[in-house]
Order: C-alpha cells, then structure tokens, then sequence
DNA sequence: CTGAAAGCGCTTACAG
DNA sequence: CTGAAAGCGCTTACAG
C-alpha cells in the first residue's frame, strides 16, 4: 500500500503539501496540486485513515454497543434502533460500529473502541459502564434512562410509565380486576418505570396490585422470553387469579399465547394479553394479533444519534429526550363481563 | 487521557513493558505485572485501539458497505443481512463497521475505512468497486455473484436462476401462459440470473416470454419499489397480456396489489403476484399473504463474514457459497382455469 | 526478564 | 505558497 511518503516523493514536494492536497485545508498551487494527484492516483494511494485518526484524534465513528443475546440473533427492536441510528450517523457524516463483544471487567481485556462517543443499551441500576464511560472520559449516551435519574447525562427514552399506565387504564376500564405482570428483569430501569405506571393506575382507581403478581424476568430460570411467557403461564394459570397478563415483549406474550393454546385458555375471552413491545418479526405471525406497544425503536435511535453527535461537538451538552410510545390494539384484549355493570369514572 | 507512557512513569518501568504486561506477549514478573496494573487503574488507562491498530495494521473490524437508500431506512432484507454478519463476527471477535457514506470517484475524497476487510452489496455488471479493492488489496466479499462471473473471489449468493426457474415452473404448471416481470435494475447481476432462469424454464415448455414483458427498475423513473409496482401494473393491465405478475421485491408487489386493488382487479383470480424476496416488515401487512422467496438473509451475512474473515487470514483463498433460497407459497398465486384441462409434462 | 529506539502513516504548528 | 520536524499512542525487533 502506497503511503503519503510515496505520494510526496514520486510528486517532487513535502508530505505536508500532499497532506494539504487532500485535506485542502491551505491552499496549493495548481501545479502542485495536479502533480500530486497524479501520483497518488499511478501509485493507488488512498489516505490511511487510522492513521490519519491517530493524527487528528478523531474518528467520526459512533459506538454501538449491542448485547448479542445467546442465540446470536438481535431482536427487531434492536435492528430497527441500528437502522435510526444509522440513518442520522450517516445523515452527519459518521459511520456506525457494531461492537458486541463481551465487555469484560479486566482493563486489561478492554481496549477502548475506535470510536469517538458510544451509545448503550439497557441501562441497569447503578449500570457500571456509566462510571466507566464517564471516566474514560468519552461522549455517550443511553438509550433508556439511567437509575437512579441523572439529568447530568443525555439519554432518550420511552415514556414507559405512562404507557403502563394507559395499559392499565385500558384494562380496568375493561373490567379487568386483576392482572399479572411478566416483567422485564428487576435490575433494568424500564422494568421499574413499567411497574411503577402500572401500580399507579391501579392506586388511582382503588384496585389492588399484589405483589404475587408481578414477576420479573432472570436469565438463570429462564432461556428466553418465549419460554419466560410461557413456563409462567402454565404454572400459575388456575392458582393465581388473573384475567389478563401484560408482559414485557412480544416474544413473551408469544410464549404466554402459546401456553394459553395448550391449556385449553382461550384468548382473549378468558385470558387477556398485551405486550409492552411491538417486535415486528414475530407479532405477525401472532394469531390473533397481539395488542401491544409501538416503541418507535428507529426513532429512539435516530435520536439517540443525534444527541450523541451534539455531545462529542459539545461534552459540556446534556440533553434527554423522550419518545412517545403508543398503544396498538390488536385481538388479544376482551371486555371482561363486569365491566359491563361496573363503570369507574 | 491517561497514555502508556504516563503508566510506564508511575509504574516506573519502560513503555515497552507495560504493553508486554497487557498484551502477555512476552512474561512479565508477577510484580512488575502487578505494579503496571496499579497505576494503569489508578490513571484510568486504556489502551488506545487507533494507535494499536496503526502499529499492528490490523483493526479487528470488518467494514459492511451499505447503500443508504433516498428514505435514509435500511430494508429488512439487509437489516437480517447485517444480523448474520455481526452473529458471525462477533463469534470470532471481529466488530463490524457500517458504511454507508457515498462511495465517491474523487480519490480525494475517499478516505479507506478503518477496516481489514469489506462486505459488499450489489454488484452490477462491471462492478468498479471490485476493481477498486482488488487495486487497493483490501480483502473483500460480495454479496450476489460478481458480473462477468469471476471464480477468482469469494462471494456468496442465492441460487436466483434456479428460483427463478421453479417460479416460472409453478406459474407455467398453474396453467400461466404470460407472465409480466418487473425484474431488478438491468446492470444488477441478480436480475440477470433471475431473468435467464425465468426464460429457461418458459423456453424449456415450449411457451414464448416476449421482450415487453420483462421490464427493470429505474431510479430515474420510479422513486421506490412500490411506486414501480403501482405504476407499472396500472399502465399496462389490460394493454399488456398477462394473467401473472413477478416483481423483484415484496415492495413492488404491495405497488402492484394496491394498483390491483385500485382498478377493481381480483387478485388472484385475476392477476397472480410473485415477489423475489420475503421482506417481513412489509409482507405482514399485506393481505392476501403474499408469495414470495425467502432468501435467508441472516444466511447469506453469516457466510460472507465467514468468507470475509477466512481471506484477512490468507489473501489467496476464493470461495463461493450458494445459499439456497425456497419459494413460500402465500394466497396471492392461483391456478389458472385452462391448468385444468391443459396438462404439460 | 527489561529498556531504548525505531516505526506505523498521518496532521499541524512553526519557520520561511 | 511550501518544507522540515515534532507528535498522535501504540508495538516490536534489537540489545542486554
């Protein structure tokens, strides 16, 4: 591979003038400037650009760290954040790097990515990489809402408790009395906020929510979230008193869907379902088709990349915004019969 | 940011050291290790991945060259493309960099990515990327057979002539006689395959497939799939004889629905659709379920990653993968009446 | 087992 | 308008 050294020497003048050539950051002569693209272009040079990052310490490369779940597979919530994100990266001139290797705890396993801002996923309580990014140290931002609340960083997020709190609206106005919530794991903060919306629609129309009925999602009791819906249906349906399940994806209310099909339950007259995502590969093959939560994951991360852009112009900015989820009513929902006779409000 | 001489001064050793103790390339006394580690924490040191990638002249990052489309949103067939990519990468510790920047002549502008090899998509006859990498011996892969054929790289590929010679055989087997084909840009090597393997099969029973039939997409004349699908059905039905149409993409066969569904004509009854590809975001919407191709993206990613990665590691290896895509029979095909009486083979 | 030094291929003050 | 030189932060022969 031919280097700015060749370049400058086959041209007759400095590395420095071929560098300005390129860069048009001073001007060159138009001799100058011919003679040295002509020998860039008969040698093949392409300007290294590790080298020239190593240089400007820059790489106008955005960070994407995805967690590669153990199928292998990203989910399409996942893919349609990449695809927001992408899309406003590109928009400004940057590439995008998928990084999903396992971030180890051993500084000396970890080396920093060719980067120059990173955006997470899935923020947990407490989440250590908030530290550590801070430290090193380098722009980010989360999508989802650290915890506890951090107003000092940019984040993008989901109105996640007010979305539980329109489901459960939804549901009590639909006479639903009593409904279990397969949750997401107890450490992620939409977990929390779901929660927290879902009880305090509940509060507010003087319904009980049990503790018993909440359940949250563990990688050590469960393989995935199918399997999550659908061990937890079939072990408590008939024990535990629910006449609707909401649950943390669609892949979990596909295993909840599936359970309800083996039980004989029939949905939704005597079992009513909702999914608080709206994973697009498998609600289609959903029959009936599934109410569940648009999260409008491109848009989380066309924002998500703008306000990552905004911090690495500017580390001083911190910015969050949130993105409207809505609703979908699909199939799975039913009035329930006292709903009739029994109207709150 | 703390640098590895800042480390080798509080540790007080040599810089060399210190990149021995965290790369273990060479033994390091447990205490010398063990001083280099302390101050590395404490000074919040990581190595710095651009300049380690500038001395090594190696990233660990394999670069995936994605066109951005007008809508700036990525289709679901390279959304899966991409998930097959990173699954295989990131099996074998390589990231993934997504490109889609305009690719542009002007070398001066062109700056190569920061990546040991490249994935790219759609090649068109003549492709001046191919040459453009081979000149720049930068390990590459293609996606879809290079134009002329050339054993001499490593692509992978569906078998599109052969899927489009069972398309033709179970439209012809219907009882199909005419057959209008709103086939993929002309210079892309896929719509050549798909051509040829359509007229073999119309060839090989005997039943004439006119010129005017097979029409390509251009960007010039239609500004996305469906839109092509629209107008081309509305312009020529009932102009053009055919009682079946084949379009490249589910995108242009939800146009061509929505024309049909527009002029009042019965589908299938009246006109059979056939889409090249099985785009799920779109297919689920459509109703009648479409028939279509499922190429398995995921697939075709997984296996140019391990192409790609296969030829960083030796430059003189050439493979070609063939993943085979199958025909997925929806409500949108029907058997025409004269199939009933008129029986080949 | 460790260190001093050259080198990876650029950019950019600095001096003219 | 152009050039010589230092520097970006690592790795790795080479010498001990």
């Amino acid at each position: 591979m031919a280097t700015i050294d060749d370049v400058a020497r086959m041209a007759g003048v400095s590395k420095s003038t071929v560098s300005m050539a390129f860069s048009k950051k001073r001007p060159i002569s138009r001799q100058v400037t011919e003679k040295v693209f002509r020998a860039a272009k008969e040698l093949g040079y392409y300007p290294n650009h590790v080298a020239r990052s190593l240089a400007i310490r820059k790489t106008m490369i955005a960070g994407l760290r995805i967690p590669l779940p153990p199928d292998g597979y990203i989910t399409a919530f996942e893919s349609q954040l990449i695809n927001g994100v992408i899309k406003e990266c590109s928009r400004q001139g940057y590439r995008v790097l998928l990084d999903n290797l396992p971030e180890l705890d051993d500084p000396a396993q970890f080396s920093q990515d060719p980067v120059d801002g990173l955006i997470m996923l899935n923020p947990r309580t407490n989440d250590p990489r908030i530290e550590r990014y801070g430290q090193m140290g380098i722009p980010f931002v989360s999508v989802g809402r650290p915890d506890p609340f951090d107003e000092s960083m940019s984040y993008v997020d989901n109105n996640n408790a007010e979305v539980a709190y329109q489901i459960g609206d939804y549901l009590l106005r639909n006479g639903h009395r009593s409904v279990f919530f397969l949750n997401a794991s107890a450490d992620m903060t939409v977990a929390h906020d779901r929660q927290s919306g879902l009880k305090d629609v509940f509060r507010r129309y003087g319904v009980p929510f049990p503790e018993e009925n909440i359940i949250h999602f563990s990688h050590r009791l469960f393989a995935n979230g199918a399997d999550y819906g659908y061990l937890s249906i079939r072990d408590t349906f008939g024990k535990l008193h629910y006449s609707a399940v909401v649950t943390d994806t669609d892949r979990v209310a596909f295993g909840a869907l599936r359970a309800a099909r083996e039980l004989g339950i029939e949905v939704p007259k005597e079992l009513s379902v909702i999914a608080f995502s709206n994973d697009t590969t498998l609600s289609q093959d959903m029959n009936p088709r599934l109410t569940s939560v648009e999260l409008s994951a491109n848009r989380l991360g066309e924002e998500a990349a703008k306000l990552l852009i905004e911090k690495m112009r500017d580390m001083s900015v911190n910015r969050q915004v949130i993105i409207p989820a809505s609703l979908v009513i699909g199939e799975t929902c039913c009035v329930q019969s006292r709903s009739l006779t029994n109207n709150e409000e």
